[in-house]
DNA sequence: GTCTATACTTCGATAGAC
DNA sequence: GTCTATCGAAGTATAGAC
């Protein structure tokens, strides 16, 4: 196990280990629940570590979304070049765990300010790369419509699939089924003939 | 002024002011915001009293969301047989202050569980409602495309209209324009030629 | 119904030993 | 790099006077 083997290997460095149960705590109990000590019990240090750090709670949580947010991007420009970029782009938006972890971020970012910048950021970014991809992609395949222009579609897409995952989470299913058949539909009969 | 006028006039009770004060602090703040001392503070009596209306602070929450959740419903009511149902149904989705409000409960269900049953009751009555109500409606305006059924319709306009605003609510913008007009469009087509 | 006073917990953050 | 120890602030909740 050379010195190297560090970034590679489990990546079991305390602040991987934070990073990873700041996230857990997210999602189970919410971004109220990520706590300095409770996120340094998760990962088995003890709470001063954690503004060893990270020199306060912000920038715990800024790590957090940054990572998330360019493993996000790196994703997505895997799908956007991928045979079936638009059933990619959709499963994507409709994962569960990102679309839960942005919620908590959503509502992070109203209780923490400096977190708001941070998220509209990379959600531009994100946004104009997906147009600009579906743009060339749209026309490849010649879909039908005159509504499907790559920004409706990119948008769309985004809103529906994360919101659907959320309604799911709360346990509301009404409607979701029939939503979730027409968008497949869509995306079959547009990449199918591409 | 009769005992029964304190219902109807100015609800000035200190009840009253406590469930204003936790809706204007998780609006500005988020729900981890709203604590007992802050929301007492605002409405400008002592913390103590909060938990003499109140006797914990899930149960705060829960008389907040359940008296948004009737108004809710009740405005609903009144747009679902209006002269055009589809845009105040759009107009109602899209109103910033219940998207916004909804996005902190949504947060909040994920960090106090007790709210959780609470969302999804309310969700379903709202969107059986409205599914219902929308199945005359699109007959009698015989929507085109055989994709604007009842239930796309409603979970369409729901999940879109509020997560256009949370992304307003970020500085996220791109697309947005493009796609209100489309659905803007949509909408009043139908409804003129009703 | 509203207050004062207080008990107890948990939080973020720092100082300093190892 | 990790720990122990600790500070001061803020949280929920209760008891009891008025």
């Amino acid at each position: 196990m050379t010195a190297s083997d560090k970034s590679t290997a489990g990546d079991s460095t305390t602040r991987r280990m934070l990073l990873d149960a700041t996230v857990q705590i997210m999602l189970e109990e919410g971004y109220a629940g990520a706590t300095s000590r409770r996120v340094a019990a998760r990962a088995g240090v003890k709470p001063a570590l954690v503004h060893y750090y990270f020199p306060n709670m912000d920038e715990l949580y800024l790590a957090v979304f940054r990572e998330g947010a360019r493993a996000n991007l790196d994703r997505q420009s895997d799908a956007l070049v991928s045979a079936r970029p638009l059933r990619a782009l959709w499963d994507e938006a409709s994962e569960p765990r990102g679309a839960r972890l942005l919620l908590e971020f959503m509502a992070l970012a109203n209780h923490r300010k400096a977190i708001r910048a941070e998220i509209a950021l990379w959600a531009e970014r994100w946004r104009d790369a997906q147009i600009t991809a579906l743009d060339q992609i749209l026309r490849d395949h010649h879909s039908a419509g005159e509504w499907s222009t790559p920004a409706v579609v990119s948008v769309l897409m985004a809103c529906v699939g994360r919101m659907l995952v959320l309604e799911d989470t709360l346990g509301i299913s009404t409607g979701h089924d029939e939503l979730r058949a027409l968008i497949k539909q869509f995306v079959d009969d547009a990449e199918n003939q591409g």
